[in-house]
DNA sequence: GGCGAACCGTACCGTACGGTACGTGGCGGC
DNA sequence: GCCGCCACGTACCGTACGGTACGGTTCGCC
């Protein structure tokens, strides 16, 4: 299929990247039924033949559009300064779980992992592992790179840093993701309003396993 | 709608009951899409006729399969003996935490809360909450009631049961459940091997959080 | 034994959608 | 200025599936 090549190296030329963000639109607007061929092609101004000259199937389409939002993903270098105190790192672990909380809640977020749920089921999809091994992935060397930078400063302290970003990932996320993944209102999580105060609380039980001042084992 | 009546006082004939059963294994065996009204009838060797009859319609058949499974769970009552020792305590906990491992890694929960996902998305759809709001408030039920009865014998400390059983949560299924959602094998998640050094892990975890012999906050 | 209700199996209808083919219109190369 | 390429739009096809109708069969009830 030579539609492979171009979701491999995540390639698209501008006017696919605009189908694609169409495709995105109509997503968040309606879930994946809302995906059709001839609803994209309009949608995007497009025609049919071109979106299945480029992608090869409707399945092309929406492993692309997966492909398309994980090659967005931009990992932050985490600033690598030495001599970084205590609280420098609490805003970072603070605003670290702010973005995690935040992008998880957005409705691209949930569309898209609504979408890669459903292909999970059906084939023997390699779409959810693409969404999980590209944006988790990021959010993961994220944290883990802070972690890593806290421990070496002396403020953190633990064996395994894959064991530590989960309980971490664990504390400030719960189960907000599968309940928002569920259709339940943001707001009866207390998002976004009450988010600063859950990482608060989620960050304080952290530091309370893991941070130096408290005894670790 | 006359099925609607069905869903709610959760009520089934035997016979309806064997039909929910043949789509729950459709489910299972394919997702949602393999949920078919000629097949599922096949199946469980019913006419059409009789789905449209008791069910209404797809979606009818669908929430009744969702209905169906939830009035199975049972909340085991916690044995609500007094003077039980923290150890007592802490294989509760660990019977708790597999337990809650082990129905959220089966095929049939993981096929309905795909199911359910996937119909978050399309209407405003009370299928999430119902699954929700069954299997999770069971769930929560029992943990509540255990974390009351730990406190109120001494061995734990916490002021809000919700927090304190949110933090529970989350440490014993971290990102679990969302993973194995998206399709991924429960071997690269250390389940079911590891899952009661995991267990061990989170409950030592919360404990350190909760514990009365600790200070809290 | 006769009757009606419930249910099975099947045949049928309408439609929505995936996928393909064809005609048309810009646009760069010669 | 002519030509080939690419993409747009549309029209079309086949099929799968949701939903309905109908004849036949079983079963309980009088």
């Amino acid at each position: 299929m030579n539609y492979q090549s171009k979701v491999e190296d995540s390639e698209f030329t501008d006017r696919q990247a605009q189908v694609l963000e169409a495709g995105l639109a109509l997503l968040v607007a309606g879930g994946e039924k809302a995906i059709t061929t001839a609803g994209l092609a309009r949608a995007a101004n497009c025609s049919k033949e071109s979106l299945y000259k480029w992608f090869g199937d409707r399945e092309g389409v929406l492993s692309a559009m997966i492909a398309y939002q994980a090659s967005k993903v931009r990992v932050p270098a985490a600033a690598a300064s030495a001599n970084r105190s205590a609280e420098d790192f609490r805003v970072d672990f603070e605003a670290f779980g702010n973005d995690l909380l935040t992008v998880l809640s957005g409705s691209t977020s949930i569309a898209l992992n609504r979408l890669a749920v459903g292909q999970a089921s059906a084939d023997g999809a390699p779409l959810g592992d693409l969404l999980v091994n590209r944006g988790r992935s990021a959010i993961r060397a994220r944290a883990k790179a802070l972690l890593e930078a806290a421990r070496r400063a002396g403020h953190l302290r633990f064996d395994d840093t894959e064991e530590a970003f989960e309980t971490l990932y664990g504390l400030l996320v719960r189960d907000k993701h599968v309940r928002m993944l569920l259709g339940e209102k943001l707001t009866s999580l207390g998002l976004p309003l009450d988010q600063n105060k859950q990482v608060e609380r989620a960050l304080d039980q952290f530091y309370r396993l893991y941070g130096a001042e408290f005894a670790t084992l």
